[in-house]
DNA sequence: TTTTATTGTAACTGTTGACATTACAACGAA
DNA sequence: TTCGTTGTAATGTCAACAGTTACAATAAAA
């Protein structure tokens, strides 16, 4: 099971926000050539990213733009904006309480499974959207 | 995007083969009502487990029992036995090379990725199914 | 005011994976 | 030979993802 390109496309996005933003008026056709993707599919993010309060969005005229500082942008935010699920694993639904194994399983492996997903949040907040872009002019520039 | 409750329902079927394995002949049967879930999953899921060298069935007769110590088996041996994506991150598939970005989207982002995924996996390896037991033992014996 | 480009949604398609279930051949001990 | 069990195939249902077409609403510019 992998997560959807979700989380790369919006990196994507905003990175091209950033990049492209005194050059070009970004729109979700603009976006859509450099992912080659459909429009529709980056407006849907695009929206996604908007009600997490990353970027904003013009109606009408059209455009995007960062709604906060590249610097308080993680890749957790980013994460959690385009991917609703609140718990990485799906636990099996129905646990049979009279046997003493189907009694415990959860509460010996809640906690584990919580902090797994942890470290991997952890790891993700450690990277904002600022190095990205930084690291990405550094690749074009040379 | 969740991951299948294969991940949860093996660590069950683990937990019930070491705890039971002096009293009952664990099969399919045994640990679908433990489970909750039909003995056709759960063969599915042994025959994964057994595929990673992690238990040995018994073909006819009947029964599973594990294949190395519960000290050599973490909670990372069982996840890569029945989860087969090798990347947890899905890039979205074709780039624009015209574009600068879609040239160095995929060089500034898959290292972090792959650290993302071996934070989560390092967590994980620190989970042994010895472990496991015995939280599940104190759980049932007091 | 009209035109224009753009956004926000809805509707529909196709594909994939998860989970469940039935069925049955193959297996191996008693 | 009988019996319980495993391995596997076939089928069905459901949800998510990804793509596409269509169109009303929006707001700046002509």
């Amino acid at each position: 099971m992998q997560f959807s390109s979700r989380l790369t496309i919006a990196t994507h996005i905003l990175l091209c926000i950033e990049t492209f933003k005194d050059e070009y008026k970004i729109t979700s056709n603009f976006l859509a050539g450099s992912i080659n993707t459909n429009p529709v599919i980056i407006r849907n993010i695009l929206g996604l990213l908007s009600s997490a309060g990353i970027v904003e969005i013009k109606a009408g005229v059209g455009g995007a733009s960062l709604a906060r500082s590249s610097d308080d942008i993680t890749l957790l935010d980013i994460f959690k904006a385009v991917e609703k699920e609140e718990s990485l694993f799906h636990f099996h639904d129905n646990p049979n309480l009279q046997c003493p194994i189907g009694r415990s399983v959860h509460s010996v492996m809640d906690g584990k499974l919580e902090n797994i997903q942890s470290a991997m949040e952890n790891e993700m907040s450690k990277i904002t959207l600022s190095q990205l872009v930084k690291e990405t002019k550094d690749q074009i520039k040379p």
